[in-house]
DNA sequence: GAACGGATTCTATCAGTGCTAGAAAAGCTG
DNA sequence: CAGCTTTTCTAGCACTGATAGAATCCGTTC
């Protein structure tokens, strides 16, 4: 019995290093440069074995894009809870996600990009996509006019980030009016504090 | 002279055929199947040929990008200039927008997600680009707010039908609720007419 | 009409990809 | 130590984009 639960315990501590190898792999030279073969040699093992613990590489990508999705979450949270208004969390809160998807572009590829096959607007989506999803509702719904539903708006700002920052990363919006196109974007779904 | 004339055609014959292929494969089986065999074969013509018209498989893809953005610019054209009002406009630009990119989304992809070597945000971009992008510039302009800069103001509604879109055909956001997004998104640039 | 020469197009191949079948090795059990 | 099960590896498949060098075509000249 016990040695069943070391060998779990080690499989589970290579998979682990698997997510982790993958993970630094993407974000130091980009998803296209983790093949299975890197990755096999990256772990000092031989490239079966990747399979023996997921169905694929876009399984593999789908478990960094949770562990990503959980460190959002959290920045978004945090981001949101140091603001002083509504508004100010909705800007904050905007800034927080766009500078993540900036500062970490594989692991937000990962996330939001890829075809990675993860349930997404259903109750058996992941934890973290739900946290990070109820980080932005939290954050829209006070801001929300009379009669909107918090949920379509939210999804709606939130496609305006994730449009901001994909179209900047694919080279078709120039980086430097980055920050003033941000501004326009969350001062249209909440009016500036007068302060 | 007139030889030479003769073999030109021929070239830009093949290289518009080459397009065309490339354009319906990837419309009718997505760009996944869009392999230079694939495409070989379907001109009738080997591998190699496709070298000596283009560096190589992107720049086949941006060709057919070109070519796409010419038909959105269009598309976007004809729903601006039907429409009513500016704020109707708008609405109809948006509708027209995320419409073209659901019926052909493999050709919005060559467009605004692929990796594709083609300059955008400059004025050494096509000009199939640029006329789609003032179709947008037309739209907004006239609901701006006195200060916005049109521009990026344009940009930024831009971002918001893009999110939309990719987020959506991701399978990040649920496809029903689209009409009820992109009236929040639009109603948010430009409140609704009374009437 | 036939041989030449230059451009064009092909066959064959390279290095790399994700993934897998079957051989080899390792490790626990009697 | 022998036998068996589980794990791991070697070797290979079918494919990718891209290219070198041989073969072919075609207009020109004798």
């Amino acid at each position: 019995m016990t040695i069943q639960r070391r060998r779990e315990r080690e499989r589970a501590e290579r998979e682990r290093l698997i997510v982790t190898a993958a993970r630094r792999l993407a974000e130091a030279e980009g998803w296209e440069s983790v093949t299975t073969r890197r990755l096999a040699a990256e772990i000092e093992y031989s490239q079966p074995v990747l399979y023996s613990h997921f169905r694929g590489k876009r399984a593999i990508m789908a478990a960094v894009a949770v562990q990503g999705c959980a460190e959002l979450a959290a920045e978004l949270r945090a981001a949101r809870t140091a603001a002083g208004s509504p508004r100010r969390a909705l800007a904050a809160v905007g800034e927080a996600y766009t500078a993540f998807a900036r500062r970490r572009p594989a692991l937000y590829d990962a996330i939001f990009t890829h075809p990675v096959d993860l349930p997404f607007a259903t109750p058996e989506a992941p934890g973290a996509l739900h946290e990070a999803f109820g980080e932005l509702v939290r954050t829209v719904e006070p801001v929300a006019d009379q009669g909107d539903e918090p949920g379509l708006l939210t999804e709606t700002y939130w496609a305006g980030l994730h449009g901001l920052v994909t179209l900047m990363r694919g080279g078709r919006l120039p980086e430097p009016a980055h920050e003033r196109r941000l501004a326009l974007l969350t001062s249209h779904f909440a009016p500036p504090d007068r302060d």
